[in-house]
DNA sequence: GCTACCGGAATGAATGTTCATTCATTATTG
DNA sequence: CAATAATGAATGAACATTCATTCCGGTAGC
């Protein structure tokens, strides 16, 4: 069913946008609709509810990130090449769609989610949490808690990526690549 | 009028704390009553509208912050004493009022947001640009854009801030200075 | 080859609910 | 006993959701 999948997709776009800028509680289904150009009804189709559909699409979001971050991940590497691995998947993703970020770090830890997309993006925070841990092993990233290191960097590119989007900054490589060392200046250790 | 002063208080308090926590769509006018412990009309003696309190509270943690940030500034300190000023008037800003931060947060930038709102919260940007400004004229601050820059210490601190409000970290004097530490070194430039 | 019919997909007007706001009434204060 | 402050039930608007109806692609019968 071509149409069907077609219809789906039209209205997990729309609902990512309309999420992204204006934030659940602030859309409406009727908005989505309209934006997806299908009938309010139709949505109904395909998910149960709103809070199904806002479910759905964040599970989907977070498993797109974590691949993009974990995909090919350089296990063997130095603790700076797979920073570079992590940082380079975090804008892959959120150039590839520019809404998907902004959405997940607005809708992470609201209180309509249900368990499992609770648990979809724990499995991030746990696979950077690795990263993390591992860099404080060896002595290279800061001796902080790893939740305050994520925050930071998460913070930090999550803003900037949203300084982007509004067209405010224009993006780069130079300009993503000094971030990238800025960032990496943030959570690493010093010999200075 | 010792009650009057009193009650506005209330409403502005229950309101601060609902929408940091649920968001201003996400937040019932009634359910704001209830928190300040008032009757739903009384709310409108003293606001025109849901929309006017969030900006006249929006406006109000904006300016203390500013204040928070700019008060007693050391203008001819060398930059490093200025960012760990302003580093601590974030602090204490943030910890005088766990929510306000968050709010500011999650609703600089809304769209119901009126022109005196922006306004003040440009005031913020402003000076934060300014000082910005002068540490990379002087060549010790990274030569990034200014509104990253300000993007990447500000991410970084509220999302920070966020958990050390969800208690998922524990804010002491060692951790907090640690984190100005890293976010320095985030916007810093490095001589090795 | 054409028509009549079928069943799932799509629709948007209708429904019941919840919201922001109002205002007639009650309480408080000076 | 005014005058002012506070109230919450009442109101109309907007919401999420439903469902009777329409649409459409395929196909069985002629």
């Amino acid at each position: 069913m071509e149409a069907t999948v077609s219809k789906r997709d039209k209205i997990l776009d729309a609902a990512l946008l309309l999420f992204a800028e204006r934030g659940y509680d602030g859309t409406t289904v009727p908005m989505i609709a309209d934006t997806a150009e299908v009938g309010a009804g139709t949505i109904y189709r395909y998910f149960e509810s709103k809070e199904v559909l806002v479910n759905v699409l964040f599970q989907e979001c977070v498993t797109r990130f974590i691949g993009s971050v974990s995909r090919n991940y350089p296990h063997a590497a130095n603790i700076r090449a797979q920073f570079t691995h992590i940082f380079g998947g975090m804008v892959r993703f959120a150039k590839d769609d520019i809404h998907a970020l902004h959405f997940i770090e607005t809708h992470s830890g609201a209180r309509y989610l249900d368990p499992k997309s609770r648990e979809t993006f724990q499995q991030l925070m746990d696979f950077l949490h690795a990263f993390v841990h591992s860099g404080k092993e060896q002595g290279l990233i800061r001796p902080l808690p790893s939740d305050a290191l994520i925050a930071i960097v998460f913070g930090a590119f999550t803003k900037m990526f949203t300084l982007i989007r509004a067209g405010k900054i224009t993006e780069t490589p130079e300009l993503l690549s000094q971030i990238e060392e800025s960032c990496w200046d943030a959570v690493r250790v010093h010999s200075d």
